[in-house]
DNA sequence: CGAAAAGCAAGAGCAGTGCTCACATTTACC
DNA sequence: GGTAAATGTGAGCACTGCTCTTGCTTTTCG
């Protein structure tokens, strides 16, 4: 069972993955290829084919594995903090999201930039994606529990109580209409502004990137959801 | 100059273009092939390189197209409302990105999703993408001007004056601190939210994605930027 | 212990890709 | 009408993912 064999398996399992991460940095996903890793490992090509079904299969374990890996990252800079420090807290996890995202750049493109038409993510990866989404969720609730009041109100547009209704429910969470919303926008704009940062769109407009997103988190942290 | 033969090359020209689209939109850029595109018109594959250089050249001026498309329409949708109407103005920019979105789907992951490593984008690129850009640094401006307020502040986060300085600066503008803050927070917000429900991050959160844009975008407007 | 079963690697091969190049054909213009 | 430019062709190179047969090694079990 956890024989020679099964080591041997795991070690070769590893390289491929550490091999391919390198060529996905380098070369992007889209150009990865599963001979160029053989190569790499004086191996034929055919060979690959014993631990990973194709191509596709084997984005899918690294996409799973990042979804883990930012999921560790946001829980334990929220653990880092003392329960009651929400401002804290709200940083914690702001950074954290942002160094992530710049020390894993592909990574977070697999996660959150084009997927492919037609590409279904499979049932494994959907727990790993809600790790790091539960972390934030937590928070608001702690926030609201201890009388936090985002300064903001949903507006009386059409439809939004009922929809928000069914938001608790899919999330499976108690949060009022006001804060849910505030932490929609929040964490919309995080992951906009990291995405605009990490793709390219800022280039000619900041200086320094992280400037603005240390006031962007604090700003919303403080003047949206309302933390104390 | 102007003659038969100018013609034909631009029929072409728009044939090979909206049959990459096609492929684009149905298998994704990275499975977009050249060799199909001839297939598809009767042709040699090598007679497409009498059009474009390359693969990425298609690709380049796709994007460069995309980036006009969703320019004229945000511009378009911007100058049907009446100039001292601010929130209307929001309100009508925000909507016809998220529909430009929903509408191109492939497209907007073109421009917004995961670029290739090592993609620099070429000059002709800048231009065509700053005109969405303008749409909302003159929203913001004739804000201030009527003396709309944010209702956000900018935290007292070091360097961040100096930053803003340098933002204005390189985007040719005079805005305050707090509209320029509050302006980057909703411009963030909402590509953010457009992405997360066009690359599928939301799809077991919502029932009604639009209905959340609206509360989004009205929130963002009134209790943010502070349009009135 | 020894044989059967399972796991693993190799290499040839198929069908596809981007791209180049020498060549043939068409066509616009002097 | 002849010429030169523009256009299309098809073979070919180097690459890709993936399959399949063949042989070898390790594990398992009677």
């Amino acid at each position: 069972m956890t024989g020679i064999r099964a080591q041997a398996r795991l070690e070769t399992t590893t390289e491929i993955k550490r091999l391919a991460r390198e060529q996905i940095a380098s070369k992007g996903a889209a150009n990865l290829s599963l001979r160029e890793i053989a190569r790499g490992m004086g191996v034929a090509s055919s060979a690959l084919y014993r631990y990973f079904a194709s191509r596709d299969q084997l984005l899918t374990v690294l996409i799973i594995e990042s979804y883990d890996d930012i999921g560790d990252t946001v829980e334990r800079a929220d653990a880092n903090c003392s329960r009651d420090d929400l401002t804290g807290r709200w940083r914690a996890v702001s950074q954290s999201l942002r160094n992530w995202a710049l020390t894993n750049p592909s990574d977070y493109g697999l996660i959150f930039g084009t997927p492919v038409p037609g590409y279904e993510a499979p049932i494994d990866t959907i727990a790993p994606a809600l790790r790091y989404t539960n972390v934030l969720l937590h928070l608001l609730a702690d926030a609201q529990v201890v009388g936090c009041k985002p300064l903001i109100t949903v507006p009386t547009t059409k439809g939004v109580s009922r929809e928000y209704k069914r938001v608790r429910a899919n999330l499976g969470i108690k949060l009022t209409d006001d804060m849910l919303l505030a932490g929609l926008a929040a964490w919309a704009a995080l992951f906009g502004a990291i995405s605009f940062e990490l793709f390219g769109h800022v280039d000619t407009v900041f200086t320094n990137p992280e400037t603005h997103f240390r006031a962007l988190t604090e700003m919303l942290g403080n003047q949206m959801l309302g933390m104390k």
